[in-house]
DNA sequence: GCCTTTTTGTGAGCACGCTCATTTTTCGGC
DNA sequence: GCCGAAAAATGAGCGTGCTCACAAAAAGGC
């Protein structure tokens, strides 16, 4: 059982590089899974034994990206909740660097605010984790009880918003998103002091 | 080349109306493009010779039902600009309502920001008749200075964000989405109010 | 009314993502 | 080592959206 698991693992791995190869040079469309699979040496059909779909290779792809240990600058201190969300959210930014060109089927699926979690939909997490996160720092500045939901959910949006210029910004270095960024970050922050204020 | 004319519209409806039927009791994606045909009466090549993909006709659908004439309630004074923006984009659901159910592959294709205004694209005239409306209402109280560019994506990003929270709403009456609407609103609007004061 | 050109219609066929009956490999128990 | 069972691999094949070489029809000139 362990020769086996080790080789299924292997086989995994394999795909996981030629798609991620294939990918990378002929983009996510263009790349037919009958491609991918004879990258990695294998059936087509034996393809679809380790990941359902083909969007299911690429959200893993991004997700394995999340999972390598994200060494927390441990309880830094930043100045105002707008800098450390955006300090967050940038952190994001850069995780998803390497797939930035083929994202899109990304956001349609797995990061998508809609899509019911389901078991072992491992895309949830990556959602959930960056926004836990969110709590975490609005909760440090004293602002939990402003962190309804619907905050979350708007919050999402714009980081959605921001991800998806981001896969298509022509500007140099993509400076233009990080602005896009500031702004969406600014307004939320703005928004969640004014309820806080409110309800106080 | 009347009659011609003539009959090409015709066919055209036929289409239309035979996608429309079978999109509202099917769905968008069980319904195939040989179903249209079949229900329009022509032969698969033919549909394709109307319109470039699938996607284009449930476009086609949606941009139709803006085109009729909006009976714009005619320079109605608003107590405030939440207030006229909230009547605008209750008025976009309002329209869009018929195809709530299968707007998804319009949000992801003609409605996104991202998307390259290309010739003749319908889908982009969507969004940019809303936006227009949008300045001209923030132009009415004062507030034209602040619609920047970035201004209007981050107005976008909200209303695609509340337009795909809709698609999926499962409250009696989609009264969550109006809710959120008003809080994505409520955020922008005290926002450009925010930048605004700031500047002057 | 015929002839040429242009427009419109056609359906066999392509490439794709994905499935599934079958074959091949690996396994633990003896 | 051998055997039956379980797991994994295979590739022909299905149903898509869409294309394209060709056929039919209509328009325009004389």
């Amino acid at each position: 059982m362990r020769v086996t698991a080790e080789a299924k693992e292997s086989t995994r791995r394999k795909i996981l590089d030629a798609a991620q190869g294939l990918f990378q040079t002929t983009g996510f469309e263009a790349t037919t899974t009958r491609d991918i699979a004879k990258a990695a040496g294998i059936a087509t059909g034996t393809l679809f034994n380790y990941f359902p779909t083909k969007e299911a290779i690429v959200t893993t792809l991004v997700v394995d990206s999340h999972a390598r240990p994200t060494r927390r600058l441990a309880n830094e201190q930043h100045e105002s909740l707008e800098e450390a969300l955006f300090a967050h959210a940038a952190a994001g930014l850069r995780l998803l660097k390497p797939y930035r060109k083929y994202l899109t089927p990304v956001l349609d699926t797995a990061m998508s605010p809609m899509v019911e979690a389901q078991r072992d939909d491992v895309g949830q997490s990556l959602r959930t984790d960056h926004l836990e996160r969110v709590v975490e720092l609005a909760r440090q500045q004293g602002l939990d009880a402003a962190l309804t939901p619907v905050a979350l959910q708007m919050y999402w949006t714009l980081y959605l918003g921001v991800l998806s210029f981001w896969t298509n910004d022509k500007s140099p270095k993509q400076e233009d998103t990080l602005a896009l960024l500031d702004q969406s970050l600014a307004m939320f922050v703005s928004w969640l002091r004014g309820g806080e204020e409110k309800s106080n």
